[in-house]
DNA sequence: CATGAATGAGGTTTCATTCAT
DNA sequence: AATGAATGAAACCTCATTCAT
């Protein structure tokens, strides 16, 4: 009665899988269809039966690296943690998110990153028709490591003197920008060096201590 | 060197601020030749007498913001300053690129990032034969943060225990992760408070003083 | 003959009918088999157990609709009737069929005309390898109508100048184009006024009486 | 400075020309744009460079038949005539128009009616977005000779009875009518004979004699 | 029998590039 | 030098049909 049985969402993964792979080598514009279907071991067709169109695998990948990356950095945060082991917790959680994530993710970052700033709405006004948005995700990094400073503000641990608004995206920023440089020079940056290097920096920076203000 | 030399360059300049206009709006990969051509107010036919191919468009853009950022930046650096003067120089230079260049250059950055990520070789063999190629201009840059790094170090005015090496990328790194922020959150993030307060923290961070170490 | 026969001429009649519901609304070439599936309610490879190809849908709805009209405008038609007596019998048999023919005949009848005329073999060599073929129909219509016609000059009711075999083509044709009229124009004609009227215009235009000739 | 000359208006019709020449022979769904380019003896593309869609080929076609009949029937027919011979004017006109459209008009006609028929707006609300459209051509049809028959009336030529409104379809229809069945059964059905027994059998019905009413 | 997952031929459309004028 | 008409490779996407379950 019922026809061959398929996962549905594991083919969608397999195809997912295929994509990237391929997307990571030569960009999203001059992969085809056809070349993502041989790379899954699939017909043409059978990509249009999982994704309706080639832009929607695009928006499997930022939906996909959205959650995951969401729920690892999450795990690591504990609200009885103070703010610099918060700030220390998320950090860390972004390369926990490196480390964890199956094969190539440095690849995929960037075209993640490439093709995000391609297709963020220029014009807010756009944005609701955007199925990816950099700019919303931007904007929830920032808020949450704001928080972290702020709190850390109150408990005295960071300077008084702090603009968490304006120092929130400078560190996300920097983890962005290493991260960058870490996949464009493999053979020169040690990504886990360059943010540990970086974590000192900023907490001697932002950390209340004498002679400071 | 003859006049005609003059009036092609020109030429080229006329059609490359088309082509960034629209590339800015729109992505490289979905702007046409066509519509470059009208943006400029000359035949389709013609673009191709200053340009061969579309890429190289591309990559005049890269030379283009390349040699202009450089200059500008030299410009800030005198070899008489110190080490942290150097710094803030550099990066003050940095943002006076922003400001001097012509217009819409936030936009125009994110094209320039975004292409040269999906443009970047992924293996190094490939790197002759790229036009443009972000991973020596970061290389380049590195380098440069790190002497002065080293410098300051022997100065004594950075703390003995800095890795100027993992530190500096760190640094450049910021510096684009908080410029992508602030083009896609403009209306949101203030750059130039931005990185005043990056370079607050980041000095306090690496600067050598008591009770430190 | 066995029961298993009748249940598959009902499956067929099924899928049939959600078929000419979709043609109707979007025409042939536009509706899907995948569509017409839903539309039955059942899956898409059951209709390939009941017609081998899409086509044979059509050739379907060819042969029901010539077998229940032929079957309708012959139930009107007694030997017994005079020349004129039939011509309005035949007549008023194909109106009959628009009011008894289930749902949206009228919407179907344009598919079935306009699939007609693009099916129809241009040379009548292709005439054979045709399941369906309007010129075999119309050839039927004008042979019936012509006869009647001759019926009634032997019988002096029509005037012995007429053509009959120039005229009956006429006459279907009329009652065509009406059709069409009154299919595109509803709102606007009345098909069985026009059908009336057109029959006394004809009738009186053939009629044998004083003063003719 | 201009490059090559060439008449964009000729060469849309010699690609509309091509494109006739198949859809007459095969359909329009099943004549595809490689072949219409092959058979204008130009690239596929350029076909594209004169109309953005395949589906402006079409209205096209629909325009230039529109035309150009309304042309040659307004041509035949003169305000002096009376109506009588206006009517005959009107349909001597369209016969004309077969008579002088270059090359198989017939065949065209067909493609002209069944994607007319396919296409044909079902509700009203429709009817603006559709560049051709049946409805309104055959409103503007009916319109014409129903003024001409109200003409015949007040001068006494035709019958007080005669309703002008449910005739005038009719007669229209009847030409369609026939047109189609000359078209499918050329080899047995001459038009010109058809057309004149009709004129002489609708004439004699309508027109106002002793013995009538 | 019923099903829908899989398929690839085939169609439309885009667009970088060439080249005659 | 400037132009835009012409081109066809190449991409996306549709859908009739097959077939394993």
């Amino acid at each position: 009665m019922t026809p061959k049985q398929v996962d549905k969402e594991a083919r969608r993964r397999q195809i997912f899988q295929a994509a990237m792979e391929l997307y990571s080598q030569k960009g999203v514009a001059r992969t085809t269809i056809q070349e993502i279907a041989e790379q899954a071991g699939i017909g043409k067709g059978t990509v249009y039966e999982y994704f309706d169109r080639k832009e929607d695998i695009l928006a499997y990948m930022f939906d996909s690296i959205q959650e995951e990356s969401e729920a690892i950095i999450a795990e690591q945060l504990t609200p009885s943690m103070n703010a610099e082991k918060k700030l220390v917790a998320y950090i860390t959680g972004i390369m926990s998110f490196f480390d964890r994530y199956p094969a190539d993710i440095t690849e995929i970052l960037l075209v993640f990153w490439a093709e995000g700033i391609l297709n963020s709405p220029r014009n807010p006004a756009d944005a609701s028709t955007q199925s990816f948005d950099l700019r919303s995700m931007y904007e929830e990094y920032n808020q949450i490591v704001a928080q972290i400073l702020d709190e850390g503000k109150q408990d005295g641990l960071f300077r008084q003197s702090l603009d968490s608004e304006a120092i929130a995206p400078a560190i996300i920023g920097a983890l962005d920008g290493l991260m960058l440089q870490w996949v464009l020079l493999k053979d020169q940056i040690d990504f886990h060096d360059g943010v540990n290097n970086l974590l000192t920096v900023v907490l001697d920076g932002i950390r209340e201590h004498e002679g400071n203000d």
